[in-house]
DNA sequence: TATTGTTATACTCTATAACTATA
DNA sequence: TATAGTTATAGAGTATAACAATA
């Protein structure tokens, strides 16, 4: 069972602008770090399913709820709409997912899941899980519980 | 005082796939949505700077120890040597850094910050700081230090 | 007028792979 | 042989801004 309190040769330690113990700083730079790990290895393995992550958060959003316009899914993954314009071209392209014209607002493309985009949720979907499941067991459940809720309540903080 | 039960409309809700209550996948995802919200923050404001997050990671990094050679700082950042050399060679043309041959080895470079990206640096931090202060506002000091403990039990676990 | 989506443009970051110089 | 750095190439993601169609 690891210490806590181990360093290894890559961490950074806090700049020289620092004079105090800025527990806020030094939270966030961590924050910075635990996250960039789990997501270079994440992305590594969605990269053998020839799979970006936001690719695999686009198919993973509609698979939450599929006929959402192109704006609203701009507006839950803070991109502009010109962006998702160019993502999801690709990923029509591949043939993971349809725009299909909204019949009462005429303006508006309803977004939906092809069989190759379930195909590849599903199949890149148990990886991903596997991975942050064993990522994650560091900590004990009640611990998990509590990082959550942590995490939920900076969250709702920013946002307002 | 924000409740952490309240739910907004962009808030993403967990896949279809997902039947039973994943904790480490919840947490994982809730992880994605916080990281992301203060990344897109703190790149506004660095962009007002004219600063990309790596650029200012890289400066920051250089602060708290000059002299490292761009395979150590590519390793710092995870990062392949070849992107930092192409990240160096915008931040030389910018005169923020400068490179110097290791007179030992003369395969290697030094890098060490030049005054106008001490400047960038010093002008650029305390906006940063202020807005990680203000974000990490929803967690009590000792919350806070629960948050960086479990953080980094978690990155350690990771690395190894 | 305001909104949805498209297009054009540009830039940063990222990776891989082949290459040079040095160890 | 192995390592540090460079270069060339490629691609994704991101943004802005101007535009068309529709509301």
């Amino acid at each position: 069972m690891p210490s806590h309190k181990g360093r290894s040769a890559g961490r950074q330690r806090l700049p020289v602008l620092l004079e105090r113990d800025e527990l806020e700083l030094r939270t966030w730079l961590q924050l910075v770090r635990t996250y960039l790990r789990m997501e270079r290895r994440l992305e590594r393995l969605l990269e053998e399913r020839g799979l970006s992550l936001p690719q695999f958060d686009i198919l993973a959003t509609l698979a939450m709820g599929e006929g959402i316009t192109q704006q609203e899914l701009a507006q839950r993954m803070l991109v502009t709409k010109g962006n998702i314009c160019g993502m999801i071209d690709r990923m029509e392209t591949n043939g993971w997912v349809e725009r299909r014209p909204d019949k009462q607002d005429r303006r508006a493309n309803r977004l939906f899941l092809m069989p190759a985009g379930r195909k590849q949720l599903a199949r890149s979907f148990p990886d991903q899980h596997a991975a942050v499941q064993e990522m994650m067991s560091a900590l004990r459940p009640e611990e998990l519980q509590t990082l959550y809720e942590f995490l939920d309540r900076l969250e709702e903080d920013i946002e307002n």
